[in-house]
DNA sequence: ATATAAAATGAGAATTATTATCATTTATGG
DNA sequence: CCATAAATGATAATAATTCTCATTTTATAT
């Protein structure tokens, strides 16, 4: 039997420090949560546990907010919107697209393992301060 | 009046090599292809010009294949996947997810200006030689 | 318990995609 | 043809992420 994550204080920490945050951080965002907890904690450490946890479909890595990628404890199925103006990320309900991989697999012959979307825009808040 | 963009022999010849190409190329990819027609071309040139040309709707800048962006000449709406084994991508038609735009600010009450659908997976071809 | 092997860490160097700088050249509109 | 704005080429700078490697921690079998 393979084990493929031994147990590790450290990534307990990265994951819970993840879950605790509302916004979907940076590394660097995260690195800055992190090491109040754990002033010693390696940014090499929060990297090679941000892609072993993303690869191993715990959380989710965010692309589209170059030139940083920004990391998500929500697994459940949802899509991400990205304010123009404030930069927040904001979780978009999956009810929006129903049977989007049924209807893909279908249409295309692929196997689908993953997706995602990304909507940019202004948010409510933004759009009323204008 | 202000000018957006002038005329510039290396801009043409970027955009018309990109899309001579099938596949959705990175720039260090395109910088090759370009390079054989102009081989003096800078790569900041390269650069400067796909960002000028995503940022005026002319081409589009595909994330999700990190460590570097993909370029895609086709501005029709329509989404990517990716196949991992080959990483190539492919275009998928807008069909299979109809209204999503309307549907998403209606329920957010967010204006959204760009959206992107992203798959991941294993391609046909990719999958009957396994 | 203890030994052993596999996995994880910390520190910092290395990599690499992309952007910035700046002097020179090219395009545009009157 | 002139003035101005825009674009280029060469290269330096930036910054996010990965790599290296010696040391420490974790899991497992005896």
């Amino acid at each position: 039997m393979v084990i493929l994550m031994n147990y590790s204080k450290q990534r307990e920490l990265i994951l819970n420090t993840l879950k605790e945050n509302v916004v979907h951080p940076t590394a660097e965002y995260l690195y800055g949560k992190i090491k109040e907890k754990d002033p010693k904690i390696s940014l090499a450490t929060l990297y090679r546990n941000l892609n072993q946890l993303s690869d191993n479909g715990i959380i989710k890595k965010i692309d589209g907010l170059e030139p940083s990628s920004h990391f998500d404890h929500n697994t459940h199925e949802h899509y991400h919107f990205i304010c123009e103006k404030c930069k927040r990320v904001f979780d978009i309900s999956a009810d929006i697209a129903p049977d989007l991989i049924k209807k893909t697999e279908n249409s295309t012959g692929f196997e689908i393992q993953s997706h995602d979307i990304v909507f940019t825009g202004i948010c409510k808040e933004c759009k009323s301060k204008q």
